[in-house]
DNA sequence: CCCCGAATAT
DNA sequence: TATATTCGGG
């Protein structure tokens, strides 16, 4: 997308760097402290930075604003008076794209955690050693490189050549900076979404005379709108109007939102058909690890492309850039899974980036959000997404199950008969140990540490061992499978790291944390053999789901509508509702028309022994769901739930109160998410 | 008439 | 490919 380019820096990227490189990086310094201040400008000049400092949040907001080409990086204390250093990197990262340094006396994990997800590049405690110093020019670096790429794609989108000449401009509706930090709004675009931030151009074109309706780039912010707000109206009612209403975004037309959404749909199923996929492989109890792959995830490189390099993007408000996406794209290590392709798997370093790359679906999975495809694989987070929970300053702990014992020492030995070889590419080493080590937590009974603050996340990690063990996963997947003999229609064999995860997810990372169950996500297939369905491609039915809250538990699982029509005649009362906390769960049923609206769902999906929820959840199946669900249901679930697979619904339970702590951030609206 | 979703065009 | 536009229908 263009931005402008930065000119005066240097830069790193390839080409042009002439200038010796971290020479006169022009560094801007903030804080309220003059000792500190001085020192800090010693410092910096010692390394040979041109710096300018000045001790006043404001008054560096307005030098950057003045002029965002003047400077290359910010360092900027958390403490000051006149504004929080979390707002100053906030509005740095909404407004320009300049890598900001936060700087503190403390250490505390959660301010460090607080600045990491505000988008701070990094964040150093004082007393700051010139040794750290020295090399924070990297950041401008990475920065710069995202930046190119991100160039270089929109240049394809863009205008240039063929595609959008005359007129069509294509809007990039605020995400310009997606990956970098927003920052630039650049483009075309008469206006950009609301946040605020905003600024300044306008002007530029629009013009142009061609009065085409500028053609609209779903960038990754304004697909997490999207997304929010389909989580938020619950799939069933997301309708183009509602949908546009919620996103709140003016360009946008109704049928831009309807246009994308059938895309969304389209990848939901897709995904589901993934899931049914792996489920095949399970079912076919194939033992060849090429399968398994999946285990490697590789959040180290997410990680540090989501907390280095790049804020997160939030949902709204304020999205922060996340850089590093790209860069992580284009590693293997970018890629969550490994993955099942059409053929079942895939190979093992093999990129999964859905071929495009453009797409920047793939790009959001780093964002924080969790990945649907891990749920369906097994309803565990992920390294990464934990490691992007971490991030995202949830609270989120992993909460020992009532069930605990019984599910922790079932997945542990799982996880002791399997360990997690995979692996893949290569920077995953690091995140297997992680993951084993974490194995190994639970095997102790030691709760992991994801503790974020008042949420607990529950460790489902779990599931991915299960979709390993085949026998733990026959009985359903079997069903699944075997009865359709006809691969879906879309079959596309999704990678798992492709995009189209992220197209679930909710992608900003905000999220108090959900994480929804996928077990259900068979679906898709169901529809030819087992209900007897037609092949209608329209009645598959992606997902079942709903959302479950109880007061410690809430787990959310899709829904997706048998027909598409479904959405229409049927109109759940509840909806998905992150936000409802109240709500004890609501199941949104599809096809038929009898479903209860509102209905309390406890599902399937976990069953109640196991969670140890009192109060009565009944199966999903014999409650709420349609006849007609019911019947597939039936061909689904049969048999007891597993634990394992109870486990692998990820069940994320998260505590009453827990209130999306960070006001900044917290303010996502979308309990989730993802939806499947 | 409005809106939806699928199909089709670009 | 991704998005826009069209089309049939509720």
């Amino acid at each position: 997308m263009t931005v402008e380019n930065r000119k005066g820096g240097f830069v790193g990227g390839d080409e042009g760097s002439r200038d010796p490189f971290p020479a006169g990086m022009r560094v801007l310094a903030v804080d309220d402290d003059p000792a500190c201040l001085k020192i800090l400008e010693t410092l910096l000049m010692r390394c040979k930075y041109h710096v300018t400092t000045t001790n006043q949040a404001i008054t560096a907001l307005n030098m950057l604003r003045e002029n965002r080409n003047k400077f290359d990086l910010v360092i900027s204390d958390v403490n000051m008076p006149d504004m929080d250093g979390f707002k100053l990197l906030e509005l740095v990262g909404l407004e320009m794209d300049i890598p900001v340094i936060m700087l503190s006396a403390y250490s505390d994990p959660e301010l460090v955690l607080k600045g990491v997800t505000h988008g701070a590049v990094d964040y150093l405690c004082k007393p700051v050693r010139i040794e750290e110093l020295k090399n924070i020019w990297q950041h401008v670096v990475r920065r710069k490189k995202l930046e190119q790429m991100d160039q270089h794609k929109s240049l394809r989108n863009v205008g240039d050549h063929t595609g959008t000449k005359e007129g069509g401009h294509a809007i990039s509706v605020g995400t310009d900076s997606d990956l970098n930090g927003k920052v630039s709004r650049k483009r075309n675009d008469p206006n950009e979404e609301e946040e605020d931030g905003g600024e300044e151009n306008g002007h530029e074109n629009d013009d142009s005379g061609s009065q085409k309706k500028p053609r609209v780039v779903w960038s990754p912010d304004l697909h997490r709108k999207f997304v929010a707000a389909v989580n938020q109206l619950g799939l069933a009612r997301a309708v183009p109007k509602k949908i546009l209403d919620l996103m709140n975004v003016e360009v946008l037309t109704r049928e831009n939102v309807a246009s994308h959404l059938q895309k969304y749909r389209l990848y939901l199923k897709r995904i589901s058909n993934v899931a049914s996929q792996a489920n095949l492989v399970a079912a076919l109890g194939s033992k060849d690890p090429s399968y398994m792959r999946y285990g490697s995830f590789d959040g180290y490189e997410d990680f540090r492309a989501f907390t280095g390099l790049g804020k997160l993007s939030t949902t709204s408000p304020s999205s922060y850039s996340y850089n590093g996406m790209l860069g992580r794209l284009n590693t293997p290590t970018g890629l969550g899974f490994r993955g099942i392709s059409s053929s079942g798997l895939s190979q093992p370093n093999q990129l999964q980036n859905s071929g495009g790359s453009t797409d920047y679906m793939g790009q959001l999975q780093s964002q924080g959000a969790i990945n649907p495809v891990s749920n369906l694989f097994g309803g565990v987070p992920n390294k990464l997404e934990v490691n992007q929970m971490h991030l995202q300053n949830k609270l989120i702990s992993y909460q020992e199950l009532k069930a605990e014992d019984l599910v922790t020492s079932r997945l542990a030995n799982q996880l002791t008969n399997q360990p997690m070889t995979t692996t893949s590419s290569s920077g995953n080493s690091s995140l297997v140990t992680v993951m084993s080590s974490h194995l190994l937590l639970q095997k102790n009974l030691i709760k992991p540490s994801v503790q974020m603050g008042g949420l607990h996340f529950e460790p489902v990690d779990a599931g991915s061992s299960d979709i390993m063990d085949q026998s733990q996963c026959s009985d359903i997947w079997n069903i699944c499978t075997a009865q359709n003999s006809k691969p879906s229609p879309i079959n596309i064999p999704m990678p798992l790291s492709s995009p189209l995860n992220n197209f679930l997810l909710p992608l900003n990372g905000n999220f108090p944390l959900s994480i929804s169950s996928v077990r259900d996500s068979h679906i898709d297939f169901s529809s030819n053999a087992v209900s007897g369905c037609n092949d209608d491609s329209r009645h598959d039915i992606a997902c079942q789901g709903g959302l479950i809250s109880t007061s410690n538990y809430t787990v959310q699982t899709v829904d997706y509508g048998q027909s598409s029509r479904f959405a229409q005649s049927v109109t759940p009362a509840g909806g998905f509702v992150g936000q409802d906390v109240d709500h004890q769960g609501t199941a949104f049923c599809n096809s038929s028309s009898d479903i209860p609206s509102g209905v309390q769902l406890s599902p399937a999906v976990i069953p109640a022994d196991v969670l140890n929820l009192k109060g009565g959840i009944s199966s999903f199946e014999d409650n709420y769901l349609p006849e007609q669900s019911k019947i597939q249901e039936d061909e689904f679930f049969r048999g007891p739930f597993e634990p394992l697979d109870e486990l692998m619904n990820a069940v994320i339970k998260r505590e009453h109160n827990d209130v999306l702590l960070d006001g900044d951030f917290g303010f996502d609206p979308y309990p989730l998410g993802s939806c499947i």
